[in-house]
DNA sequence: CTTTTGACGCGTA
DNA sequence: CTACGCGCCAAAA
C-alpha cells in the first residue's frame, strides 16, 4: 500500500485537507467536502465532531456555508472557535459571519496535490 | 452482529 | 428572508 491519500479513508482525507488550511483563512464544509470527492459536507461535519480535542488540526478554520461557526451541541466550543479565529486576523460582522471574499481559503497549492496524489476531478477552484 | 448519533448544503416554494 | 426534504459515513456501545 502507498502513504498517499488516494487509498486514504473518508475522514482520513478530510482531516489531511483540513490540515491545508493555513492560519488566517477558512474553509466551508461543503468546500472540504467537494475537494475530498465522493463525499457530502455533512460527512465533513462528521468527521471534525469524531475529532479528539488534543487534535492537531486546525478544525477551527472550517465553518459553515453561512459564514458562521455551527452551534455544536453545548456551545462552548462554539465560543472558543470564534476566538481562536479572531486570535488568527478573522474578522466578523455585526452578524457574526465571516467574509469568504477576505478570508475565504483558496483550497490547496498544486505541489501538495501531487505529492499526495490527490486529485479529485471535478474541482470548481481548479 | 445491530443501533445510535453527529460541526451541513442545496434546491425549491 | 424562512421552511422542508434529501443525501451520506464512521466510531462507539
Amino acid at each position: 500500500m502507498t502513504d498517499t491519500l488516494e487509498n486514504a479513508s473518508t475522514y482520513q482525507r478530510i482531516y489531511a485537507l483540513v490540515n491545508r488550511i493555513p492560519s488566517g483563512q477558512v474553509a466551508t464544509y461543503g468546500q472540504i467536502a467537494a475537494m475530498v470527492g465522493s463525499c457530502t459536507a455533512r460527512m465533513v461535519g462528521y468527521a471534525m465532531a469524531a475529532l479528539p480535542y488534543d487534535t492537531d488540526i486546525p478544525w477551527q478554520r472550517v465553518i459553515n456555508r453561512q459564514g458562521k461557526i455551527s452551534p455544536r451541541g453545548g456551545g462552548d466550543g462554539a465560543l472558543k472557535q470564534r476566538q481562536l479565529l479572531e486570535a488568527e486576523g478573522i474578522q466578523f460582522d455585526t452578524k457574526g459571519r465571516v467574509d469568504f471574499e477576505q478570508a475565504g481559503w483558496p483550497g490547496p497549492d498544486w505541489g501538495w496535490l501531487a505529492e499526495n496524489d490527490f486529485f479529485p476531478a471535478d474541482l470548481p477552484w481548479a
